[in-house]
DNA sequence: CAGGGACGATACCCTGACGGTATCGCCGCA
DNA sequence: TGCGGCGATACCGTCAGGGTATCGTCCCTG
C-alpha cells in the first residue's frame, strides 16, 4: 500500500464526501473515486458504503482510518526526523522539545537548566504550542520529546515519566462572590452562566461552538478572566502567573493533572534520554 | 514520502550494496540508484556515503533506516488489520494471538479457557511461531496480541501486562555429572564444551554460526538434549514438558524471565481488551 | 603498469499509472 | 418531470518509474 493511497482514503473517510475530499487533496474527483475502489479491490474489502445520498465507513474502513492515520504519522515522522538529523558533524545537533505555551514554566526552566549542565548536552529547541498540539508534533516527528498533561493529552504509544501531579484551581476575577471561599466544587464553577469556559481554536483554526469568548493566547485568557468574561480552570502551578486582578480557588473534586515528559518509545536519541534523566533528577 | 521509496531505501541500507538491494527488490540497479538519489535530493540530506568500494550510512541514513522500518511496519499493519476486519457482520470476527511454540503452554490454556468463558468472546486464532517472531507479527498487524518474554523480546512500543515471572533451569541429559547438583551457576553450564547451546534458524531460514547443533522444533531440541548433544536453558515452567531422559537444574544467577501479554498501544479491539482482562484474572 | 572486474552513476527509451475533462446514471426533490 | 447533487465510467495525455546499454572510477593482480 502506498502512502498516497492512504492519504486519499483518510481524506475521504474524514470528509465522507468524494468531492470535498478531492478538493482537499488538490485533485479532481474521478481519479479519487478510482483510487479508492482500486484500493478496495486490492485489499479485497469494502471500505466505504455508498448508498445514494451518503457515504459511510464500513467496519474495515474504520480500522483503516485508525491504523492508516497512525501509519501516515509514522511515515511523516521518519521524514521529519531524517531531515532534522544533522549530516554527520556538520551543523550542531539539537533536540526539539514541545510544550504547551504558558504551562509548567518553572518546571521547564529547571529542566532545561539541569540538562544544559550535563556533559554532552546539545541545544534544545523549545516549541511552544497550543493545547493538544504537542502530541501531534511528537507523533509526526516534528518534536523529539514533549511535556504533556494527563488526562488532557493522549499518551498512548508514548513512553513517559511523571514529573508532577497537582490539583486544579478555578481562576476568578477579584471581587467575585466565590473568591471568599477557600475551596469550591467543580459543578459550582462550571455551571456559572456569567462565567463560561473560553473557547480555543482547533487545529484547523476554527472555533468550537459555545457561549464562551474566543481566545488565542494566554495573555488574552488572563485578560478575559480579569474582565469577568470567562472562567479559567488551571493546574495549581499556574497561580504563580496570576496578578492581583485574579483570584485562584482550589477545586476539591477536579481530577488531578499529571505533568509528564513523553517521547516515542523507539527513540534512540541520547539527547532525549539525557533530557528525561535530567527531568527526573530535577 | 512514498512507501516504495522507503522500501527501496531500507533495502539498500540493509544490504549496503545497490546491486544486491536491487536484486532483492526485483528491479534493476539503475532505477534504484536514481530513486535513492532523488530521495536524498527531496529530503535535502545525504543518506549514504558512497566512497569507492563501500556504501555506508550517514547519521541521517541511520535515522531513516530506524524510523523507516517502524513506518513500513505501521503501513503493513494497517493493511493487514484492514484485511482481517470482518466486513460488518459477514463472517465471524476473530483475534489473532501469537505465541512462541512450546512456551507457556499451561498458562496459555488457562488464558484461552478464561477468555472463552467471557460473554461476547470471539474465536482466538493462535499462531505458534519461532522465538522472536511474535514481535514481528504484532508490529506488522498479522497478530492482534502476543505472548512475549522479557528480556528476550523487544517490548518497546507495546502496551503490556505481566503474567508470570520465573527463573531459568539448565536442561541436562540424565546421568550428566551436573545433574547431582541442586543448583548451578550460569557460567558453569554455558562454558561446557561438550554441551553447546543449540542454533535456531533466523527469519531468513539460515542458521547462525557456532558449535551447537541445528534445530527446527522443540521436539528436536528435547531429543538433542536427551542425546547429550546440546544444552537447553529454559524457563522454569518448561520442566513440565520434560521426560525421564532429561533433568532440570535451576540456574541461580540467570536473569528472571517475565511472560507478558502485549498488544499495540492504539488497539481499539474489544476482543483484545477482553483477552488481556481474562489473562490478568486467570 | 596495463588489464580486468566490481560497482555505482548516467544516458536514453518505453510503458503504464495517474491525473484531467466530459459525461453518464442514479436518486431525491421541487 | 425536470433539475441538481454526487459518485462512477470513458477516454485521453503526460511523466514518473522501470529497463538496457554504457561510462567512470577504483582496486586488485599478474
Amino acid at each position: 500500500m502506498e502512502t498516497r493511497e492512504l492519504r486519499y482514503f483518510v481524506a475521504v473517510a474524514e470528509e465522507l464526501h468524494f468531492g470535498r475530499a478531492a478538493q482537499r487533496l488538490g485533485i479532481a474527483q474521478p481519479p479519487l473515486s478510482r483510487a479508492i475502489s482500486q484500493l478496495e479491490r486490492r485489499l479485497g474489502v469494502a471500505l466505504l458504503k455508498r448508498d445514494s445520498r451518503a457515504v459511510t465507513l464500513t467496519e474495515a474502513g474504520a480500522v483503516l482510518l485508525h491504523e492508516g492515520r497512525a501509519a501516515l504519522d509514522a511515515v511523516e515522522a521518519a521524514e521529519q526526523r531524517t531531515r532534522r538529523a544533522a549530516p554527520a558533524g556538520t551543523g550542531h545537533a539539537s533536540v526539539v522539545l514541545a510544550t504547551k505555551a504558558g504551562a509548567s514554566g518553572e518546571l521547564l526552566a529547571k529542566l532545561l537548566h539541569a540538562y544544559a549542565a550535563e556533559p554532552g548536552s546539545v541545544d534544545v529547541d523549545v516549541v511552544l504550542c497550543g493545547p493538544g498540539e504537542q502530541e501531534r508534533l511528537l507523533r509526526t516527528g516534528r518534536a523529539d520529546v514533549a511535556i504533556l498533561h494527563h488526562p488532557f493529552d493522549d499518551l498512548t504509544g508514548f513512553d513517559t515519566e511523571e514529573l508532577l501531579t497537582e490539583g486544579q484551581v478555578a481562576v476568578l476575577p477579584a471581587g467575585h462572590p466565590l473568591t471568599t471561599r477557600t475551596s469550591v466544587q467543580l459543578n459550582e464553577v462550571t455551571d456559572l452562566p456569567d462565567l463560561p469556559l473560553p473557547r480555543w481554536p482547533g487545529v484547523d483554526g476554527s472555533y468550537p461552538d459555545g457561549p464562551g469568548p474566543e481566545a488565542q493566547s494566554h495573555s488574552q485568557l488572563f485578560q478575559l478572566a480579569a474582565l469577568g468574561r470567562t472562567l479559567l480552570v488551571l493546574p495549581d502551578s499556574a497561580r504563580s502567573q496570576l496578578n492581583d486582578d485574579l483570584v485562584a480557588v482550589p477545586i476539591v473534586d477536579a481530577p488531578d493533572v499529571t505533568t509528564v515528559i513523553a517521547w516515542p518509545p523507539h527513540s534512540r536519541s541520547r539527547a532525549v534520554a539525557d533530557l528525561v534523566r535530567a527531568a527526573l533528577r530535577r
